[in-house]
DNA sequence: CGCGGACTTGATCTGTCTCAAGTGCCGTGG
DNA sequence: CCACGGCACTTGAGACAGATCAAGTCCGCG
């Protein structure tokens, strides 16, 4: 069968996944970006619309941002879920290939494209970012290709727990404590970013908490008592 | 229902979709890249295995290149389907995030980290390659998430036409001639690409051609005899 | 001519979607 | 302070697209 097929070739230490995602700047970050202008949006702003001409460059600076694209008939697909650090807006042709909205209040610094085409160290900056989101999307095109409801929503719980990117989950990693996560999406956003629908995903959700991998009060603000436990879920260990 | 909740804000001109792939050159395209070594390796080669040392850079100068992810049990995703001009070892860490086999007879050009870093220029030509390859990712990202058997093999045939990148299909464009396509991948490495079962896209390819929308004697040979017809199916339109 | 691998086709199963009620929560106004 | 509405979420029942399991069929090659 198809999943035998290249079981061999499998090794453990390969799978180090998902990136974390902040919604939070670092305390000591830097707060403003030389050369760019700043701008703040409420959430669910509308920053940049599929088709838009692509006026600029953006970077966020503190809040959350999702890049989605539709079809015609109104399925949406959540492509990227941005956070501190990520960038958009870097389309090929003159024209956006994706929407990107606020998903919670924002703070971003714009890059006109002068100001891009002027300095290579911000080019360069952007370059690496990009490949980062690079990495992310790959690994979210296997969540949404081969992974089941449960192991998507578990990689997306994943995903939102800072210092566990990486090579975090090889292993028992130190610090099992429970964690405390703000979703900061509501199920349909969560729907579409892992190409489910909203009653698959809450669905997921309850199943979860039933076996007590995870807890909430508020459906946003999960608790996860065993995050080891969770990441075995995601499929990739 | 969610297909409705977002049809406003549909703009059929926004959907200029995915970008062609190419496994042939240009003719008149430079064969060699300064600063680089060639190399040529036969079909099915692992260039990258995932988890490998980040070691080079590379180009495709001819042929065509899959990068793929698999899980502990043995499902496979490829990620990205490569041609001629575009790039891939470009991880964020010391680790290689995917692996790449070569899916053709191909030569690559290989650029050292070192020699990454001391051109800049390079680097401007790699960051615009990315940024058009994360477009097509963004497309990939939206076919997996939401699209039918159906629309995703719409979508791959549609994707392999040379020249219907872009804008291309919006309305009847010129051209509606035939169109040959040579698929140069299996039925399971199409599968693979596409988040489907080897039998699913098997039974598509069948019913596509009872429909009369494609044709072939050589499972990897299909003919098109009308584009815009098949583009219908893509979802995109 | 006969073997093997890739593909196709059929029959059945199942995870997720769809459709349809709930339920809970929060904000508003009486 | 509480009734009311609205919205987001949850839950259930049934349908269905695509997966799985199991034969075939086709074709290239020795």
């Amino acid at each position: 069968m198809e999943a035998a097929r290249n079981e061999a070739r499998f090794n453990n230490a390969k799978y180090d996944a998902a990136w974390a995602i902040r919604f939070r700047p670092e305390p000591e970050a830097a707060r403003t970006r030389p050369g760019a202008h700043h701008v703040r949006y409420a959430a669910r702003h509308l920053v940049i619309d599929e088709g838009d001409a692509a006026r600029a460059v953006y970077e966020v600076l503190d809040g959350g941002v999702i890049l989605f694209k539709l079809l015609p008939d109104g399925r949406r697909q959540i492509i990227e879920l941005l956070g501190v650090g990520d960038v958009f807006g870097l389309a090929v042709g003159p024209v956006a290939d994706v929407a990107a909205e606020a998903l919670t209040p924002v703070r971003l610094a714009v890059f006109e494209p002068a100001a891009v085409d002027a300095d290579p160290a911000l080019r360069d900056r952007l370059f690496a970012r990009l490949r980062a989101q690079m990495c992310a999307l790959h690994d979210h095109a296997l969540l949404l290709g081969r992974k089941s409801a449960q192991e998507r929503v578990a990689t997306y719980l994943m995903r939102l727990v800072p210092g566990r990117g990486g090579l975090a989950c090889i292993g028992a990693a130190p610090g099992n404590a429970e964690v405390r996560i703000e979703l900061r999406m509501s199920r349909q956003e969560i729907a579409d970013y892992l190409g489910l629908t909203i009653e698959t995903v809450s669905r997921t959700f309850s199943a979860l908490r039933r076996a007590n991998l995870i807890s909430y009060r508020k459906q946003d603000e999960v608790v996860v008592p065993n995050l080891c436990r969770l990441c075995r879920l995601t499929g990739a260990h």
